[in-house]
DNA sequence: TGGCGCAACCAATTTTGAATTGGTGTCTAT
DNA sequence: ATAGACACCAATTCAAAATTGGTTGCGCCA
């Protein structure tokens, strides 16, 4: 009786990337994963380590690990918030939160983080569809938050995000983005990557306040 | 057999707002305050409405009715954030988010708001310890913040507050506060207040993050 | 009639403990 | 030496019970 070859490593970083062993942008539990991938966890690990550091999954402690930004925890919290949170308030927080992580994002970040943040905006451009698209805008502007090299200023961020998503009205954006805005988003989008990337705090900062400034006024235009 | 007479308004709550009734700053349960102070409970509620209104106790559903602005939800959650958060990361946070609250608390404040935080202001000068003062400070500033009518900014505001006071570090801040640190940072709460209450909300921007300058300068300064 | 006391119920939160899940070290075999 | 297997640690989630402020309705009585 003779045991299957191993797996090469490229085929199992395609097998966790596709999609078909995660529910819902949530990946197995790593025992429960290197069981069906027929491997060991220390060399699971080992993989996901890789896939981590370059920014392709996330992991978080006793959460688990997400092919997108994972949520925020006990995001349960925020139903009692979002219920009296109008678009405008939460418009009005991002516009004084995500200027500075660009900005800081300029100051800090690392050149590797910076090549990625490039590449991310990249597959903005590439995106095949609306719902492709909003995923690489997410995790855009969560890379942003990240390089800001502050834990506060993260957690603050991905708690608004969670009660965006968690608000109703988040449907009504889906609606109000038609081709031309996608493209002058994409073009926003370029100049926040270029001022981070040339270390251009206030370039960056700027250019982040003028893109959710168009962002605002396109969603409130959609709304009653 | 004969009722004592039933306690005068008054004497209710002094006998509240005294502490003797609190631990930690957080009243007893209304039905065991009510039963402790002879009275029902409607009446006590009354009572506790009219303080609530003139901002001398906070009440949070679930949580309980205090003599300070209460802690943020489910607190203990920081509890990990906070290990590894600088005095750095937090006023870095603080320098972006409280201005932007005294420029909304000038906007939006309603009159009868303005002239309870004069009040208020007014109450860090006359405080007649160190500890009175660092308490008339923290409600002066969650005035602020409660005035800016965005319950995600307060929301974010309270966490941050939590955060500051579950960090270890905290204890060095004191005894940086010397009593001509105390008589600057009066001087500036004057200039907040007065912007705050002339509803010029870019002078009260800038007044606030002066201020949170002079804040941070002071703490890193008695930090190693 | 209006205020007060009383009771029951609703809603938001905390608390507690068990279960889940990523993180880390150790031991073994080849 | 390296990969696998296992035990244990740490952070989180989940569910159920308990706590606590918020609300309503009823009765009493001066």
């Amino acid at each position: 009786m003779t045991r299957p070859p191993p797996p090469s490593t490229e085929d199992l970083r395609a097998a966790i990337l596709g999609g078909a062993l995660a529910v819902d942008d949530r990946l197995l539990p790593e025992r429960t994963l290197a069981d069906r991938l027929g491997i060991s966890r220390s060399r699971l690990r080992a993989i996901l380590d890789d896939l981590a550091r370059e920014g392709l999954i996330f992991r978080r402690h006793g959460q688990g690990t997400f092919l997108q930004p994972p949520p925020a925890q006990a995001s349960e919290r925020f139903g009692v918030l979002a219920r009296r949170v109008s678009p405008g308030d939460l418009m009005e927080v991002r516009l004084e939160l995500e200027p500075a992580l660009a900005a800081y994002a300029a100051e800090r970040g690392s050149p590797e983080d910076k090549a990625r943040l490039l590449r991310l905006m990249e597959n903005t451009l590439r995106a095949p569809d609306l719902a492709g698209y909003e995923r690489a805008d997410d995790i855009f502007h969560y890379k942003i938050a990240e390089m800001s090299g502050n834990p506060v200023f993260l957690t603050l961020f991905e708690e608004i995000r969670s009660l965006r998503q968690a608000a109703e009205w988040t449907r009504a954006r889906q609606t109000a983005l038609g081709p031309e805005e996608i493209a002058e988003n994409s073009i926003q989008h370029g100049a926040i990557a270029n001022a981070i990337c040339a270390g251009a705090a206030r370039a960056a900062r700027r250019a982040m306040r003028l893109h959710l400034q168009k962002v605002e006024a396109s969603l409130l235009k959609s709304l009653p």
